[in-house]
Parts: structure tokens; sequence; C-alpha cells
DNA sequence: TTAGGGTTAG
């Protein structure tokens, strides 16, 4: 911009300003105020020259020509703090109105309707309700709705929905906004039913929805999984005119997805000519929480072929599908991701990341990953302590539960499931029974099926049978699964007769169980009672009962090879075999002795051993070290059942004369093998 | 010459 050096009067001056809004050049607003100041104008033009610089984006400009003027306009000051709350400088803001407080200024309702935000921001509640006490005194709460809502919202944002709806029923005209705020704010904290409630209040005001309504109030019915009022709502929407907003179409497939109709919600997500990043992100969940994990995956790889960036909330969630199916080799394509776009140190992103590595036996990279996390939380501290507990690393969860305690973090349900898992796949009987009494003593936790679980399963196995059956009996509606273990733990410690009583119990509520029957057959089976396994068996035979068969897989470079005992139908089973003796000699020479307790058939001693030898996972071993260099350090296999006792203690003599580390998942728990000795202290 | 609301995650 060129100036004339001529002598300038108001008019031109006005003039210029406006140019410079319309062009966005802060430099030349600097020009245009120093020629003003030259002039002798600054008094007049000050607040003009700063909404120039404000609606050029110039907020630091604005702030520093607005300490140097000796008189501000009321307007001037509202405009100073709006913007400074718009870009995020909160700080300022209340700085600013406390100033104009000093400097006699009154707020006026502009001021309130955005100061509040500040407050809120700052997480200042004291000051917010002391600013909301001085706007009541200027008689600007009620009588003004701008003002109203500003307070609703923040009430609402520091959780007091009582202090909220008290403002909101006090304000005398309310519009669709101060109600959509109200809705979110109550179905944000767990109180949907009630935001369904003001819905219907605000219709019934002759107030009408619009599109951030219907977006707000469908999460409400989704929450709450109430069909019938989503239906309703979606009908409403098509009425409103609303059907190709993004927003509440977004929420309107949340609303589907979170009452199990996963396909209506594909059918919402069809209709979206360019879903956008929210849109996608909201399908991915939606399935990952009906069970399509695979779907979820597919619809990834479909986005970022879109060019759609993912963020750390889509990452976060696709991490989730990956470990909740254990599909470890993706889980860890999506790490490379994850770490593509810098986020491995984000609290969901790194929850995600452990808790896949935990499921995965990985509790060291599970580890690294924790400790590299910038905020910690309650789920990325449960992720940790559930990798530790499913591989049997007790005290480890147990010092981050009480380091949880350091760090001011309230622990919840799944804390409490971890750490009794802990105790439990630790042997940590006393430890276990101290936390469980004090769940809801000193932490008013509700006890749940889970937390039953683990713990009967722990008193259970330590021995501690009749306080295990006591345990089950104190829940509402003890399930089969929780019985099971029992008549597990009954088959370890040889207590044949209750295992009997409680089969009958179990029976009488799921006569077709096939797990009880596999259970019992196996107790009569490792003490010898043939006649009663035969009995079981034909029993089986006759209701049809098939039982699981045991299953062995190991993931080689991204192929997936699974056995079964005595299975020779592998292409490689000749090197398998050769393998296998190979290492039989080996273990045999330093002390294994196969343990024939653990066979489950009426067998010669002879045949025993033979139909040992032939467990899947032994096969599964062999194959892995058959295939890997010498140099691989670690193999992981997967079993379908538990490992049996005869199997655990040969992969402890393989882990020593092989020098390697061999992790084994089986259907309860991991198991690191390493010089000899199993992670699980042989307490499984 | 100034002001308020919505959608996604463990």
């Amino acid at each position: 911009m060129r100036l004339a050096s001529t002598k300038q009067d108001p008019v031109t001056f006005l003039s210029l300003i406006r140019q410079c809004i319309d062009t966005k050049s802060i430099s030349d607003i600097m020009k245009v105020q120093t020629q003003i100041m030259k002039s002798g104008f600054l008094v007049g033009f000050g607040d003009k020259l700063i909404v120039g610089y404000i609606k050029c984006g110039g907020v630091v400009d604005a702030r520093k020509l607005f300490d140097e003027l000796p008189k501000r306009h009321i307007v001037t000051w509202n405009s100073m703090i709006s913007t400074h709350i718009g870009h995020k400088r909160t700080k300022e803001a209340i700085g600013l109105y406390k100033k104009m407080i000093l400097e006699g200024v009154f707020p006026d309702e502009y001021t309130f309707s955005s100061i509040f935000k500040g407050f809120s921001e700052m997480g200042s509640l004291r000051e917010g309700q002391r600013a909301h006490g001085f706007s009541i005194i200027l008689g600007l709460e009620a009588s003004n709705v701008f003002v109203g809502s500003a307070l609703v919202n923040m009430y609402s944002k520091f959780g007091q929905m009582r202090d909220a709806k008290l403002v909101s029923d006090r304000v005398v005209k309310r519009d669709v906004v101060l109600f959509t705020a109200l809705i979110v704010g109550y179905s944000q904290h767990d109180e949907d039913r009630e935001a369904l409630a003001i819905f219907v209040s605000m219709i019934n005001e002759g107030v009408k929805a619009n599109e951030y309504t219907f977006a707000s109030i469908l999460i409400a019915c989704g929450n709450v999984e109430n069909l019938g009022n989503g239906k309703l709502i979606h009908g409403l929407i098509i009425k409103s005119g609303f059907e190709s907003v993004v927003a509440s179409q977004t929420s309107l497939l949340t609303m589907y997805s979170k009452c199990g109709l996963i396909d209506d919600s594909l059918k919402v997500f069809k209709r979206f000519a360019n879903p956008n990043l929210v849109t996608w992100t909201s399908l991915i969940v939606g399935l990952v929480q009906n069970g399509k994990e695979e779907v979820a995956l597919t619809k990834f790889r479909q986005m970022t072929r879109n060019s759609i960036n993912p963020n750390a909330f889509t990452l976060s969630s696709v991490l989730r599908a990956c470990s909740s199916i254990a599909m470890v080799e993706e889980g860890k394509q999506i790490h490379a991701i994850v770490t593509k776009h810098g986020l491995d140190r984000d609290t969901y992103c790194g929850a995600a990341l452990v808790g896949l590595y935990g499921k995965c036996g990985s509790t060291e990279m599970a580890r690294l990953i924790f400790d590299d996390i910038i905020e910690l939380d309650v789920v990325s501290m449960n992720s940790m302590m559930y990798g530790y507990a499913q591989n049997g690393l007790g005290h480890e969860a147990l010092e981050l539960f009480n380091r949880m305690k350091d760090l001011g973090l309230q622990p919840n349900d799944a804390t409490f499931v971890s750490v009794l898992l802990a105790c439990n796949n630790a042997g940590l009987i006393e430890e276990g029974c101290q936390i469980f009494s004090s769940m809801k003593k000193n932490h008013n936790i509700e006890l749940t099926r889970d937390h039953y679980a683990c713990m009967a399963d722990l008193l259970g196995r330590s021995g501690r049978l009749k306080e295990a059956e006591a345990l089950i009996e104190q829940v509402r509606n003890p399930d089969v699964v929780l019985w099971r273990s029992l008549i597990s733990a009954c088959g370890i410690h040889g207590k044949v007769k209750m295992a009997e009583r409680i089969k009958d119990k179990v029976l009488n509520l799921a006569p077709g169980d096939e797990g009880t029957h596999v259970l019992l057959s196996n107790i009569y089976a490792s003490t010898g009672n043939w006649s009663q396994v035969i009995e079981m068996k034909t029993t089986m035979r006759e209701m049809r009962l098939k039982k699981d068969p045991a299953m062995t897989w190991v993931d080689i470079d991204r192929e997936v090879h699974t056995f079964m005992a005595g299975d020779w139908s592998h292409p490689r089973s000749k090197e398998i075999l050769e393998t296998l003796k190979e290492l039989m000699e080996r273990v045999k020479s330093v002390g294994y002795v196969p343990n024939t307790r653990f066979v489950l058939q009426n067998l010669e001693e002879e045949k025993k051993e033979r139909s040992l030898y032939y467990h899947s996972e032994k096969l599964a071993i062999a194959f892995a070290l058959w295939r890997t260099s010498n140099k691989t350090t670690s193999i992981t296999i997967f079993k379908n059942l538990r490992v049996c006792g005869d199997c655990h203690n040969w992969i402890k003599y393989v882990s020593r004369v092989v020098n390697k580390e061999i992790i084994s998942r089986d259907s309860k728990r991991f198991h690191h093998f390493k010089n000899g000795l199993c992670s699980c202290g042989d307490y499984w």
C-alpha cells in the first residue's frame, strides 16, 4: 500500500483501514497506524485499528496497540477478549477480563458470552463461579440467552450438570443452542436418559431442533441403545431436511452400530459421497464393537487408499481390532503407521500398542512403549497391568497398581480385573484376597462376574475349594464358566467327589455343556478311573457333544502352520519328525522324563509315551526350530487349549538345550520358557 | 464495530 505523503483526513483513514481488512494485510495496517499517529488522531482511531488487526488475524499486534491506548471502548475490550479465546490464548483473555474490571469497565452480555469458555478451558471452576455471580448481580444471567448458553456450557464441561440445569431453567427465552448445549452436557456425562428428556421438553416448548441437536441426541440414543427413539429421530431428520448433513449422518451411523445394527450403519455410510476422517473412523469403531474386526481393517485400508490420513482415534481403534483377534503381524504394520505419524507416545495409541504387545507375549516391548507414553491414564496403566497378568508377571503388575495410587489415578473395575488376574496367574494368593476385599470397602467398585471368576479361580487353584464354592454362590446367576473353573480346581487337587457334585450342579444349569463333560472325563483319566472315562465318553457320544481338538499354530514369515496331535499332513512332516527325534534325545540326556499321567487315554505305558511324543505343541516347536535360522532368539506358538503338564516340562528342557526363548500362548495365558525355566513358575 | 452450540477412541 502506498500512502500519500500529504495531510490525511479522518474519512481517508477510515477507508484505508477498510482496504487493509479487505486485503488482510497486517503490515499495511501498521503503515496506516504510523500515519494516524503522525497526524495526532490515535485516540479517535485506536479502536478501529484494533478491529483491523483482529480481522487480519494479528492478535499480538492488536494487543500491543490496545495496551498503548489511553481509553478503550467496551466493544474493544469485548473484541479483544473473544479474539483471545478464539485463538486459544485463554490466560490472556482472562487477564483482560480482570484488567477491565480493575479499570472500572463493567463487563456486559458480550463479555460474559465469551469469558466463561475461558474458565472452563483453564479448569478454573471457582473463578468461573465468581464471574457467574457477577453476571447475576448485573442482571445478565437469565435475560440473555447467549450468556445462559455459555454458562450451561461451562458447567457441563466441569460435569456440574445440576448447575447447568439450574441456569437453563432461569433463562427467559431459551433457544435451540441452549438446549443443545444441555443435551450434549448430559450425554457426555452418562446421563443420556436426561438428555432425551431435555430433547422432548425442547420440542414441547416449540423450539425446533437443528442438525447439531440431531447429531447430539442420536449419540444419546446410541449410548442407551434406545433404537426406538433413534429410529424416530432418524425420521425427524428426514422430515426436517437434514438428511445430507455430515455430522448428523455420522451420529446416525454411530447410533445404529451402538444398537448392534451394523448393517444399517453400513447402509448410512454408503450414502456418503465423500466420507471424512471422522465418518470413516466412526464406521471402523462400529465394526470393531460389533465383532467385525477383519472388515474394520479392510475399511481402514480402503480409507488410506482414498488418501485420507488416519489420526490417533483411527489408529488406536484399528490396533484394538488387531489385538482382539490376535492379528499380530497386521498390528505390527499398524505400529509402523503409528510411528510414521509420530503417535507412539499418544495416550490412546500407546495404550493400544501396549495391549497388542502384551497380548502377543512381548511384555518387554509393551513396557518400552508404556514408559514412553507422555500422559499416562487409567486405561494405559490397565493395559500394561493386563499384559503383565497374562504373562504371569504378578509382582510387576502389583508394582504398577501401587504406582497408580501415587499418580493419583482412580482405579476402575478393569484395573481390578487385571490385578486379580495377575495375582491369580502368579499364585499371589494373599495379595489377591486382600485386594479383592478392598475393592468395595476402599474403592467403591461394583463387583462383576469377571472379578468373581478371577477370585474363584485363585482360591480354587490354591486348594481353598470350599471358599471358592462359597464365593461363586454369592454371584447372582453364576454361569457355567464360573463353575467349570471350580471343577478344574477339584481336578488339580484330586477332589473327585467334589468335582462330581459340582458337575451335577452345572448339568442342571446347562445339560449339554461339553466343557463339563470333558473336564470330568479328564479328571477320571488322570486318576486312572477308566471305567468312568468310558461312561463319560459314551454320554458325550449319545448327546452328540464334541470336544474341541487340541491345536497349536505357529506364524512363520506371515504364514500360519497348524498342527494337531499325531497329524502328519504337514508337507514337511519328514523334517519335523527328524527334528523332534533329535530334540527328544537331547532333552532326555539332560533329564527330561515323559510324564504319562497326562495321557488321557487307557493305553499301555509305551503307547502312552508315544502319544505324548506327538502332542501338537511338540510338533509345532519342532517345525519352528527346523524352519528358523540359528540366529533366531525366540519362537512363539499359540494353542487353543491349555498346555499339558508334560509339554510344559518338555518345553522347559527344550528352551535350555536350544538356548532360545519359547513363548507359548495357551487359552488362558502366556508362558515364557527360557534356560530351562518358565515365567509361570510352574503355577498355571 | 463485539457473542454462544455439533460429529470419532481405550
